[in-house]
DNA sequence: GTGGTCTAGACCACA
DNA sequence: GTGGTCTAGACCACG
């Protein structure tokens, strides 16, 4: 269970959306996609809060939600690591399908209220998801 | 340029999202749709603010945000309508592609973060986009 | 004393300036740089409201406004027209220059905001200046 | 990014300008002149709405504004800062002169109003620009 | 009649 | 502590 590397993380200060739950949201994603599998260790509080420039109370908070939650789990002194299998079992492709469909539904709103061609944004966002891959 | 019904308006007061901002939203749609059209009156703000129940200053809050982004435009003393042509240039499809841009990144970036494959992810996209045209 | 043209007024309904103070402002300046001469007519309150698609309440309070300054005269039955030498006589050029220096202040405040190099501006309102005569 | 001293700010209640964008104007040009930097802290809406005696919300009308412009930016929890050249592409001197053509096409129609001669025009000009630099 | 500004005072979410 | 939202109610300029 190695630690997980502080690049995985990111938020973006500029949106709307609280960073607590950014992070909550972000470390869900990585847990559902594998890249944080149980058993890995997370960042410590301070490291993570450093890392992005965050007040480490706002990193612990969405650590504390997460744990109420069962994503992660305390481990006295030792930090915070992705709950085991009694947690919750990975998802499989159509569930992790369907934490990824509430922001391509935004996606697709704002689209249509520019009156854009389905054609044009699909070519761009396909563009796009290659392109960093 | 027939004064536009006032039930074509609502808020809901439950919603995270402040009422100001969903009725910019709900005008933005209803302009792009083209139930409002470019020369029609708006309900003045006072009328609009009983119908929703809502504080006069709310709708010009409203009101006002969308005359700086060019969407409605004022005529003094006679109220707001919607902008003319000549209100925004109408930005050509690729800037109008350049706008969809952050939250197509965005996007992707969830999409990675759940190691989704590319092919899935566009199709379900697809699927939204078009569902609800 | 030939009726002045509809053609030499305009006015901005975008501009945070009073229409009817716009209006008065302009008719001043064309007083004082000799386009509306001592006993030319004005457009009816009717006529130049139709032209500019203002509301002729707001024609009349620039027409009323200037006529207790003295700029215009009232001849019952026939119209406005410019006040005769006995209410002021022509400005000459220094005096005209004055009446300009507010906007041209205006103008230098918002180049200096800009940082703009005054080389620059001088070039482009020169520009300016010359292509519409 | 030490903050910002509220003996910078100030605004005259008597003015016809509304107090929100005498605010405005003054930030603006407080981040032109580079008194105030990119990092800076603003003064907190409370604090400088006690020492303008200004209601709270007439304080943070202008910091909202602000920062719809990209002239100032908000750090959740923490205040508005000036915003980093990551804000603005900082634009470059032909973007700068474009924003100024308005304000010189007027200039530019009053000066033909009063039958001005363009050199008298440009040389008053000169003379304003630079005086007060 | 229209919208715009301002105040006072309350409540909320975020860090 | 920070800013954001909303209300109630007042006053103003404009047309």
């Amino acid at each position: 269970m190695p630690p997980s590397s502080l690049t995985l993380f990111s938020v973006s200060p500029g949106s709307p959306e609280p960073l607590y739950r950014q992070l909550m949201d972000q470390i869900r994603r990585l847990v559902a996609g594998g890249q944080l599998a149980p058993g890995d260790d997370l960042p410590s509080v301070r490291d993570l809060a450093q890392s992005l420039t965050l007040n480490p109370m706002t990193v612990s908070k969405a650590y504390g939600l997460l744990e109420m939650e069962g994503v992660l789990q305390r481990r006295r002194g030792l930090g915070m690591q992705v709950a085991g299998a009694q947690g919750k079992p990975a998802l499989d492709v159509a569930a992790r399908l369907e934490l990824l469909r509430p922001i391509l539904e935004r996606a697709a709103l704002e689209a249509r209220q520019l009156e854009l061609d389905s054609n044009f944004v699909l070519e761009l966002f396909q563009q796009i998801f290659e392109e960093k891959t």
